[in-house]
DNA sequence: TTTT
DNA sequence: TTTT
C-alpha cells in the first residue's frame, strides 16, 4: 500500500451509460464506468462559445469491506453525477491482430454521489427512491446485494457506446 | 476556460528520460515526457515485497507568459523529480495501418521541481549549475532561451523508450 | 503567481448560511461563506453511529475578469452544495481586548455548483430559475450585477453566528 | 470512515523546526509539525519581487499498522521537503483567561518525503544514513523504534516558538 | 521557523 | 449553521 510518488486523480462529471457490473466466484464486484467532464470556453478568434467533452474510464472494485464495485454498480446509473478518487493505471492488451494495445483508467479509491437524491435523469431499470445513499452505506449493501445490478441485464454490450467515446 | 466538471490529476514522480520539446514558428513550444509513480506492497500470501511502476505521458505547453513548455524542456532531464497539476486528455491518431488509436496525456498546468538543487541524476547534455530554478524563472527564461533545450539534439527518438513504458 | 511548494485545498459541502458579499469601490467584490463536510463513522466500541462536522471558512474573490467574488454572493445559498478549490491562508487580527487571533480560510480559486439546478432550499431573494449555471457565467453576470445579492439585505452581523463555529 | 462531502489538503513545502512528538501509553505516537509554503509575485506596480509565506499546522498520527506519528517523528527534521495529504479539522482550546481559541490544522493521512535522500540540513540528533527511506518502511519501524525521536530530548516547549506563529 |  |  506504500506509494513511492503520488498517482491522484480527482474528478467530477456524469456517467455517459449505466455502468457496468461483473461479479466474481469469491463474492467480489468489479464495475465499469465512463464519466465526462468537460471544459468551455469562447473562442478568441471566431468569438464563438466551443466545448470540449473528455471522457474518462473508471473503474471500481470492492475493497475489503468496502463494497465499492457493487455499491458503484447498484447506485449510478447513466446520467449519474459523481466525484470519484483514485489512480491512473494503464493496461495492456492484445487486440484481434494480436497487437499490443494500451488503455488508462482511473481506478477509483473514493467515490460520493452529487445527485440530490440518488435521482439521475435516464435510466429505465429503475429502482426508484434508493436516495439517501450514503457512501458507507454498509447496512444497506446486503439488501442491495440480492437487486438485480442496474447495469447488468441484458448484457450490455460496450460496442454500443457512442463512437465520440474513445473506449 | 470554464469548466463544468473536474477533471484534475496531481502527481509526483520521476522522468523515465529527457524530456522532447517541440518549437513551433510563433516562438511557441511544447515539451513531451514520461513520469514513473510506484507502489510497493507486501504480498500476502508469499510475503514477498512486490512493486508496481506506472507511467505517465505528459505535456508541457507554454500559457501565454508562463513559457511552461520552455521551461520544462530546459530544465527537467532524465531522473528529474517533479510534481505535476493537470488534467486528463485522450488524444486519437491513426497508426501505419490507419486504424484508431488512442493516447491519454496529462497536460500539465503547474509544475514544481523537487530536486534539491536541479541536480538530477543521469543526464549528460549537462548544463550544470542551473540550480536556484522557481516556477516563475521569467528572469532565467531569456538566457535559457539561448542555449540549446536538453531534450533537443539528435532527435531523440521516442522509440528508443524502454520495453516497459507503454506509449 | 509563483509558488515554491504547494499549497492547495479541496472541498465538497453545504453552506451552513447565505453567504455575505461586501462590495468595494473599484466594483469588486468579496464574499464569505462557511461550508460544512461530514464524516460519519461507527464506533468500535459501542457500535454507535458517529458524526463529525467540520467547518470550512471560504472567501471567494473577483480575479482579474472572473467575478468569482460576485458570482459566489449570487448563486450560492444557505444549504448550496458547492465544490471549491484554493488554498489555506491564516490571517492575524485583533481581539477587542487587542489581543492577537488568528483565522485560518481557504481562499477559492476555482469553484463548482454541485446543486442539480441552483435549486437551493432556503433563501429567499429568488431569482428563480437561474439554472444550468455555469462557471463561466460570463453573459449572466451582467444582468445578476443589477440585482441585489441574495446574502446582503440587512447587512447581516458576522457576530451574531452561532457560538459553535470556530472564527 | 465514511464521509458526507470531501475535505482534502495537499500540501509541498519545508518544516520550519524539528517536529514534535509524544508518546502515549499504548505505545502509539503523534507528531506535530510546522509546514511552510510559499508564494512570489512580481508586483504590478512597483516591479518588486515580493513574497508570502504560509505556515500550516500538522499532525501526524498513527494510524493501525501505518505508524506515520512515529515514522514522522523519526524522519523529518527541521528544513526537511514534504509531501501531505490529510484533512482539514479545527480544535477549540481555552486559553489562560478561559476563552475560547480555535485551531486548525492539516490532519496528514500520506507522507511523502522529498528529500533526496532523507538528508536534511539541520538537525543535530543525527541518526545519520537513514536514507533510503520508504513510506511503507515497516522494515525499519522497529529499529527506529528503539532510537530516541530526533525531536524528543529536552522536552522542547511549544510556547517558545516564535511569535509570528500564528498558532 | 522553512525553502530559493 | 449545512447535508443525509
Amino acid at each position: 500500500m506504500a506509494t513511492r510518488g503520488v498517482n491522484k486523480v480527482i474528478l467530477i462529471g456524469n456517467l455517459g451509460n449505466d455502468p457496468e457490473t461483473r461479479f466474481f466466484p469469491d463474492g467480489g464486484a468489479i464495475t465499469n464506468a465512463s464519466i465526462a467532464t468537460s471544459e468551455t470556453w469562447r473562442d478568441k478568434q471566431s468569438g464563438e462559445q466551443r466545448e470540449r467533452t473528455e471522457w474518462h474510464r473508471v473503474v471500481f472494485k470492492d475493497r475489503g469491506n468496502y463494497r465499492l464495485g457493487q455499491i458503484a454498480g447498484e447506485y449510478l446509473k447513466k446520467g449519474s453525477k459523481v466525484y470519484v478518487e483514485g489512480s491512473l493505471q494503464t493496461r495492456k492488451w492484445q487486440d484481434q491482430s494480436g497487437q499490443d494495445r494500451y488503455t488508462t483508467e482511473i481506478v477509483v479509491n473514493e467515490m460520493q454521489m452529487l445527485d440530490s437524491r440518488g435521482s439521475g435523469q435516464g435510466g429505465g431499470a429503475g429502482y426508484g427512491g434508493d436516495s439517501g445513499f450514503s457512501q458507507s452505506a454498509p447496512a444497506a449493501a446486503p439488501a442491495a446485494a440480492q437487486k438485480a445490478p442496474a447495469s447488468s441485464a441484458p448484457a450490455a454490450d460496450f460496442n454500443d457506446f457512442d463512437d465520440d467515446i474513445p473506449f
